[in-house]
RNA sequence: GGGCCCGUAGCUCAGUCCGGUAGAGCAUCUGGCUUUUAACCAGGUGGUCGUGGGUUCGAUUCCCACUGGGCCCGCCA
């Protein structure tokens, strides 16, 4: 039942017997996989110490071929029995697949031309008790490379690249902010009122205050713009947000987004910002302003495309969503097929550009100015009082932003408030509660301020060509086992 | 919430249609082999067939329920 195996046990007792212990302390590596096979020619006939997972090995009597693999990639160790001291035998004869091993020994070329470290010393750095997945097949059942991560890793080794390009868009994010002068900040996860956004918040307690309750923030908008308010001109979180609500392709409950808050500027500064960010990162990361994503191209050569959607849908549809009251929403819903279980204006304004509009987000679009009612922490469109100045960015189809010429007159910011308020009493349970402390702080007088919502996630699907969320999330989140099955652990 | 597909050895899979209590490759173990790279050759270990119930003399196979996963649709930013 158990898939420890009993003989890695035993080679475990043997080393120790041998006073060579399988769990060191540290190894001194000289140099990576790659950065061997890259530098060839000037390493060869050097020694170099290398360290990493044995993927691979070839037992030829008195001599064993062992590929190794660290974070860069494989190279092959080359081991001659005869080379060997006494102890690194012991550690070759009780090594197998999965340990991790340290090789020291001279850059060289075997003799069917592969690039090789020919052994002197092998250590033992770790001994696996476990056995690994099959070396061609690998790991490739997504439920199992979810569940296991670190086998998924090292089985997988296209999935650290993943996360790297992830982290490093993250980086250009910061780095573009940085460069703008904004403060990174950090506000409360755990909030006494959620806000910013409109979703269904976790609850929970904080014991040592009376057992408060408590919610995880689904956004740090009403935080940050506080700061703004304190005169802090130009601020950023990197926030963890979470609504409780399903998992789909392009929905994780807990996401990453980068919110930015930029005094005496307006949406339109940011949209010249967004043109710049994703079209430098596309030109550093791939040498091109043209991306593969599921095979179509995706070109991020600026000016983005910019649809008035409101007008758009107009041409198709004949309704002026900006105009429509709830009364209108619940005959287009019918009319229209929505099947939306509250039509109410904001639903069906949101469901009509669904099925219209969208499809035609692939290459990266500024989806224009939004009805007021959509909006209510947004300022009216300068000329069309029906609209808000608000965009969201697209691209493959996926809002990757959302940005707007932030409210801050507070009298009408208390009128939005209790219009939420309304709804929710009417049964939006998406809708957020009203915050009379964010009131109170911009009753002081809020600069002009221009503000966006930078997702992480959905930049890193199309950067790495994936299509499912999961797969730029190292942990997703899964249902529990029921005990029995804890999928390979027993 | 609806539809489709899936769950068999550590991993990747066959077997299920047409019921007779399981098979391959890799891994692992034993032996052989001093330039392999899916190394090779010979032999061995390893499975309450996702869970529970039903039909049956007999169920991995048929039926029902449940459970976990994937994709699509719906809902939700």
């Amino acid at each position: 039942m158990t898939s420890i195996d009993d003989a890695k046990l035993e080679s475990i007792n043997v080393l120790r017997r041998a006073g060579i212990e399988p769990y060191p302390y540290t190894y001194s590596v000289s140099h990576h996989a790659r950065a061997i096979r890259d530098g060839f020619s000037e390493l060869e006939g050097r020694e170099v110490s290398i360290a990493g997972r044995a993927m691979q090995m070839r037992q030829m009597g008195g001599i064993t071929f062992i590929d190794i693999q660290d974070r860069t990639g494989r190279i092959q160790g080359l081991i001659r029995n005869n080379e060997l001291d006494q102890k690194s035998l012991l550690v070759l004869t009780n090594s197998s697949i999965g340990d991790t091993l340290g090789i020291r020994g001279v850059v060289m070329k075997s003799k069917r031309g592969e690039i090789s470290v020919g052994a002197r010393e092998l250590t033992m750095l770790s001994k696996t008790l476990r056995t690994l997945p099959n070396k061609w097949q690998g790991l490739t059942d997504t439920e199992a490379r979810y569940r296991s991560r670190h086998l998924d890793l090292m089985m997988n080794q296209e999935v650290l690249k993943t996360f790297e390009t992830r982290a490093k868009f993250m980086t250009h994010v910061r780095n573009t902010l940085d460069s703008r002068g904004g403060i990174e900040v950090e506000t409360p996860i755990l909030q006494d009122l959620y806000g910013g956004a409109n979703a269904k918040p976790f609850k929970t307690t904080y014991h040592t205050l009376d057992d408060k309750q408590m919610f995880l923030r689904i956004s740090d908008e009403l935080y940050l713009k506080r700061l703004i308010v304190g005169g802090a001109e130009r601020v950023y979180e990197v926030s963890k947000d979470f609504r409780n609500e399903d998992a789909d392709t392009i929905h994780n409950p807990e996401f990453t987004q980068i919110e930015y808050y930029e005094a005496f500027s307006d949406y339109e500064t940011f949209m010249k910002m967004m043109e710049e960010m994703l079209s430098s990162f596309a030109l550093k990361t791939f040498g091109s302003l043209k991306v593969e994503y599921q095979g179509e191209t995706i070109d991020f050569t600026p000016p983005f495309a910019r649809m008035y959607w409101v007008e758009e849908l107009k041409k198709i549809t004949g309704f002026d969503v900006s105009s429509i009251s709830d009364d209108d929403a619940v005959s287009i819903n019918d009319s229209e097929k929505l099947g939306l279980k509250h039509p109410d204006r904001y639903h069906v304004a949101d469901s009509l550009y669904d099925k219209y509009l969208k499809s035609k987000t692939f290459q990266p679009t500024f989806v224009m100015d939004f009805p007021t009612f959509m909006c209510p922490l947004t300022k009216i469109k300068r000329g069309n009082p029906k609209l808000a100045e608000r965009f969201e960015l697209y691209v493959g189809r996926m809002e990757v932003a959302n940005s707007y010429s932030e409210l801050t007159d507070p009298v009408y910011q208390r009128k939005m408030f209790e219009n939420q308020e309304a709804e929710r009493k009417k049964g939006d349970e998406d809708a957020p509660p009203f915050d009379e402390d964010f009131i109170d702080a911009i009753e002081y007088g809020m600069p002009p301020t221009a503000g966006i919502g930078i997702s992480i996630d959905r930049p890193a699907m199309i950067f790495t060509n994936q299509t499912s969320i999961k797969e730029v999330i190292l942990f997703p989140p899964m249902k529990t086992l029921p005990p029995e099955e804890t999928l390979g652990k027993n």
